[in-house]
DNA sequence: AATTCGGGGGA
DNA sequence: TCCCCAGAATT
């Protein structure tokens, strides 16, 4: 049976259109990069950033001595922000401890920040030929709709029985070719929704195919009830004529390290924002506002509101940082911030 | 072991 | 508008 797996995947792989020019490099750099920026990102939005930063970062010297805000504004857009800091520490470490050189063992590329099991067996057998296989939710998907298995795959038993599977079934002559043909499978034929099975050549042997639940597969433990509470964003236009008013996000936070406009968070919609808001959050203003409510934005659980405020007199404390407003591009936004922004605000940005 | 991080796509 | 997707770090 696992003959029959691997021999039809990789003959499968063999009839597929070109693959991407990103997919022929077998630089660990590249490789790694592309990696970091593919993790929970679909490939028609990543390979923008890829192309971006392979043109701006062509090795990881010229990454290692950008600064962090340079980098974060290069990821802006991008979601999990914590790649780009990650990203920037290991080519550091990279530098520091590798003399550059991208490391080759498993376990030294496994200690990269940002790299785990599956980002490290990609690099090692993409770059290297390494045999280890990948396990990523299209492997997931494959293997437990083709071999019916009905264990979780959040589970440390599930993932232990998986990634052993995975091991074993991996062409260990042709690791990359392999890893490669799995993950376009997944991608391609076996999708998490709708999956094209008359087209797939696992299909005369896949339990989940021959027995009609497809849809039952992959098991999953954990139950998400996302029903979380509103929190309302209540962001601040405070502008002079050449300079406005930023924060940037603390640590433990959403959109951590990042920067957006003054913001008082409510629970519920707030009629009015006065002064003593502003004072409780640690940020002390002595202003006189006028308020005109904008627009409403909504992003997952969070409702955000814009305010537009003409101040008369700005006293500021603490850490509102007032920079002129060309230089406003400089600072990287979360997206949903940074496209209401740009749009409404067209002569800010 | 459970939670958090974020944007995009589809029902 | 709601639901789903899913690697790595953190708690």
């Amino acid at each position: 049976m696992s003959r029959f797996f691997t021999h039809s995947i990789i003959l499968w792989s063999k009839t597929k259109v070109r693959a991407l020019p990103w997919q022929q490099t077998e630089d660990a750099y590249y490789i790694w990069l592309r990696e970091i920026i593919l993790q929970q990102t679909r490939v028609e939005q990543g390979y923008k950033y890829y192309q971006k930063f392979v043109s701006k970062y062509p090795t990881v010297f010229h990454l290692a001595d950008a600064g962090i805000n340079e980098v974060y504004k290069d990821w802006e857009g991008l979601g999990y922000y914590n790649r780009a800091k990650n990203l920037h520490e290991a080519a550091k470490y990279i530098v520091k401890h590798h003399d550059g050189k991208f490391p080759a063992k498993y376990e030294e590329v496994l200690a990269l920040k940002g790299v785990g099991e599956y980002t490290a067996s990609a690099i090692l057998s993409f770059a290297y030929h390494q045999p280890y296989a990948v396990l990523d939710g299209n492997v997931f998907r494959v293997l437990s709709r083709f071999f019916g298995i009905k264990l979780s795959i959040d589970t440390t038993e599930g993932k232990k029985y998986f990634k052993d599977l995975a091991q074993k079934l991996l062409d260990k002559n042709q690791p990359a070719v392999y890893n490669q043909a799995i993950m376009d499978l997944g991608a391609v034929i076996c999708k998490p929704a709708h999956p094209d099975c008359e087209n797939c050549p696992l299909a005369e042997k896949c339990k989940a195919f021959n027995t009609q639940t497809i849809p039952d597969y992959p098991v999953k433990k954990t139950k998400k009830p996302n029903k979380k509470s509103q929190i309302f964003f209540n962001f601040l236009v405070i502008e002079s004529d050449e300079d406005i008013l930023i924060q940037k996000r603390e640590e433990k936070d959403i959109w951590k390290y990042l920067y957006q406009f003054p913001v008082v968070e409510s629970e519920k919609e707030l009629l009015q924002i006065i002064n003593k808001d502003l004072v409780n959050s640690h940020q002390v203003i002595n202003s006189r506002i006028s308020k005109k409510y904008k627009q409403k934005l909504t992003h997952r659980n969070i409702e955000a509101k814009f305010f537009e405020y003409q101040v008369k007199e700005i006293i500021v404390s603490c850490h509102f940082l007032k920079i002129k407003k060309v230089d406003l591009n400089k600072y990287s936004f979360p997206k949903i911030i940074r496209d209401y922004l740009s749009d409404k605000y067209k002569y800010l940005f």
